[in-house]
DNA sequence: CACCAGGCAAGTA
DNA sequence: TACTTGCATGGT
């Protein structure tokens, strides 16, 4: 990966310019599949500068564990999360994935991550809150699966650069990485954290920086 | 001051 | 099915 070549498949050109651009970018930042598995929660629709407060309060006190979040009252963990925004609906999300752990999974983790793919996602899907973002990012950074996640910056990037669909859905864009890469869970690592990375240079909402971008006329062959 | 950040669910028509 | 709204703190 990364030869310097350039590659034949679109996405993996995609992928060669902003690993060369960027380097390498160490995600998921946590210390244990428990710390990746509630970032993964906590930082839906929020900055992860304040899902980083969010955990450090956790950390501070003592409570980052299946047990000590598991018996808390929702309401403390509320408390504890508070800088993440919307803690009262996301302390009440991270206890429904961990009674859905405790349920069909011993309340191990590990069990959990040592089920298929698919019957891991299943189960991550049912839980209220966790939906296939969450979900997919649980499995790829936490249990080391090959799931491609895709979020809104994916999405903007790849459709404002032309190279999927305006409309496409969750699941849609996301076969379309799944078909064109090689299943392989750090590569898949990896470019969603480049493409977060080139998002938040040139890509924002308000602020659309096309100029620079390594990504200009990326679809030229 | 407005706008946005590594979503999801529930409600409406 | 296709929008819209609530959830909420903190940075720019």
């Amino acid at each position: 990966m990364g030869t310097g070549e350039e590659n034949s498949n679109l996405f993996l050109r995609v992928f060669d310019r902003l690993s060369a651009h960027y380097g390498p970018q160490n995600w998921w930042p946590g210390e244990s599949n428990l710390e990746i598995m509630v970032g993964a929660v906590l930082t839906q629709n929020t900055n992860w500068i304040n899902v980083e407060k969010a955990i450090a309060n956790l950390k501070k006190g003592d409570q980052l564990s299946f047990s000590c979040l598991q018996s808390m009252p929702v309401k403390e963990l509320a408390e504890y999360i508070r800088p993440a925004g919307y803690y009262n609906i996301k302390a009440q999300r991270l206890k429904n994935l961990f009674q859905m752990i405790a349920d069909k999974y011993e309340g191990e983790i590990s069990f959990l991550f040592e089920d298929s793919l698919d019957g891991s996602r299943e189960n991550l899907l049912r839980v209220k809150g966790v939906g296939p973002e969450t979900a997919d990012a649980i499995l790829l950074y936490a249990a080391k699966k090959p799931a491609f996640v895709i979020d809104t910056y994916t999405h903007r990037v790849f459709s404002r650069h032309q190279l999927v669909e305006e409309d496409t859905d969750y699941y849609s864009l996301q076969q379309e990485f799944l078909d064109s890469l090689p299943e392989d869970v750090s590569l898949f690592n990896e470019f969603h954290a480049l493409i977060v990375a080139v998002a938040k240079e040139f890509c924002k909402k308000k602020k659309p920086r096309c100029s620079n971008c390594p990504l200009q006329r990326v679809e030229e062959k």
